[in-house]
RNA sequence: GGCCCUAUCGUCUAACGGUUAGGACAUCACGUUUUCAAUGUGAGAAUCGGGGUUCGAUUCCCCGUAGGGUCACCA
């Protein structure tokens, strides 16, 4: 359609942390781009004085950095206000914008810049939802700049998309009511005018616009919940978009090649956390041992010396590293403490519990721990005869002391031999007082 | 309220006029299992309502209804 070089943007302000949402964009911004082999630009936009602030300026470039969204160009809208003043200049002298004289309240000051409506109707076509038409008399003569040193949003976004030669401005839907206004501004700065792509919001479970008030939205956060950026992106990318294929697991290079806006969806879609964590444990499932044990040290304490054992273990029931926390893993630094008649399996006794255990550590001792399956092999035989979990329970317990954990030769295995019999051994004492 | 946008399982979605309306997440059941988890198999679950157009509408049009966005000297 165009023949314009690909030029996207994404133009956060820093008034607050980076939102999952406002990641989405920037995401769909950029692999559009980068699948035209166009630029993608990041522009913080803080004419805002008293809204922004450098940390959120740095939220959003640690945000871009972790997900990996590379920007070919960086502007900052504070430091071109010369160039917002010669545009606001020039709508000045060509009257389409002028001075005027206002009631001074409190915040407000007595005179501002206003962009001369020319009461027109704007119709743009949108790529994603197709024509619209807005009647812009209702917008009345909007004000463009508080004084000439001092632009407002819409001018600087017209300004900066016109100089920037952006080709597709790529935003959420919650900025179409502000097109027909960018356009009056643009035609009359001459600017040519880009094409629209408005995608749909990301929504809360309360299908209501995602926002501070429905938990976790700053995309950093899931960064410090342990989730993987890779999981991030694929569930992001699945939020008001799809290949139409069945295929669900995309690196950032398949997004790259298979995206496109005509596959974007016209309707808000709401953020399924639950989606996000079945996508992370599938990444979590591709993970080195090395990232693993990273991400495990990092959340929970684990003894250095048997995680090299234990790591497959302890993601099998999580989704997130962050979800360690939730697990009760204290048996593997210590002796666990528990009542004595936990130890014993529905229909047993404390008297043949008492036998198993005692069978169950002269057999242990000779024992291959090499592997779950050797240290299996070792006591299933024996199980069997006396009864599954009859045998099988009491060992459990007296390894993890929980009625849920790892079965029992995943535990031995993990613990090696010596502190295995360990156990047992206390289990076995412990018995022992309440049958004597 | 004005303006604008949207409408398929609970959720994310497929279908580009003709399908038993497909998949995924979640849920449930069953199998496996000493427990939990994992895993395997299976099940339930949707075209907002009403009119058209058409031989035929999830699909196109209109009207309702519902939901959302936006109405700053913020961005």
């Amino acid at each position: 359609m165009s023949e314009r070089k690909i030029i996207t943007r994404m133009a956060p302000s820093p008034t607050g942390k980076f939102h999952v949402g406002s990641a989405r964009t920037a995401l769909f911004s950029y692999l559009f781009a980068k699948k035209h082999g166009g630029e993608f630009i990041l522009r913080i936009e803080d004419t805002d004085k008293e809204r922004s602030k450098p940390e959120f300026e740095e939220n959003i470039i640690d945000s871009f950095s972790w997900l990996g969204l590379k920007y070919d160009h960086f502007y900052r809208q504070s430091e071109r206000t010369e160039i917002y003043k010669e545009h606001i200049q020039k709508l000045l002298d060509s009257g389409n914008a002028y001075i005027s004289k206002e009631e001074a309240t409190e915040g407000k000051r007595g005179e501002v810049i206003r962009f001369k409506n020319p009461n027109i109707k704007i119709k743009f076509n949108d790529i994603i939802l197709g024509e619209i038409e807005v009647d812009t008399t209702d917008l009345g003569d909007f004000v463009i700049a508080k004084d000439v040193d001092t632009p407002l949003y819409h001018l600087t976004v017209v300004v900066d998309d016109g100089l920037m030669e952006v080709s597709h401005i790529i935003r959420a839907q919650e900025h179409i009511a502000n097109t027909p206004r960018q356009i009056l501004i643009m035609e009359a700065l001459g600017f040519t005018r880009p094409l629209y792509a408005h995608i749909p919001l990301v929504l809360a479970p309360d299908k209501t616009k995602l926002s501070k008030r429905h938990g976790a939205t700053a995309l950093l956060d899931f960064k410090d919940m342990g989730y993987f950026k890779e999981a991030v992106i694929n569930f992001l990318a699945f939020i008001g978009w799809n290949p139409g294929t069945e295929k669900e697991l995309f690196t950032m290079e398949e997004l790259i090649h298979e995206f496109s806006l005509e596959k974007v969806q016209k309707g808000g879609g709401v953020f399924n956390i639950e989606k996000l964590d079945w996508f992370n444990k599938q990444y979590l499932l591709g993970k080195s041992k090395e990232e693993i044990i990273l991400g495990i040290k990092h959340f929970a304490e684990v003894p250095e010396d048997i995680l090299d054992r234990a790591w497959p273990t302890l993601i099998e029931r999580i989704h997130k590293f962050s979800d360690l926390k939730n697990e009760n893993l204290t048996f593997y630094n210590s002796l666990p403490s528990y009542e004595t008649r936990d130890l014993i399996w529905k229909n047993s006794d404390e008297y043949q519990t008492k036998n198993y255990l005692k069978d169950l550590i002269s057999i242990l001792e000779k024992a291959n721990f090499e592997s779950v399956e050797s240290v299996k092999s070792s006591v299933f035989d024996y199980a069997e005869e006396k009864g599954r979990g009859d045998v099988l329970w009491p060992m459990r317990f007296a390894l993890s002391g929980l009625s849920k954990s790892p079965d029992p030769f995943t535990l031995a295995y993990i613990f090696g031999k010596i502190e295995t019999i360990k156990r047992l051994e206390a289990a076995y004492k412990k018995i022992s007082e309440i049958v004597s």
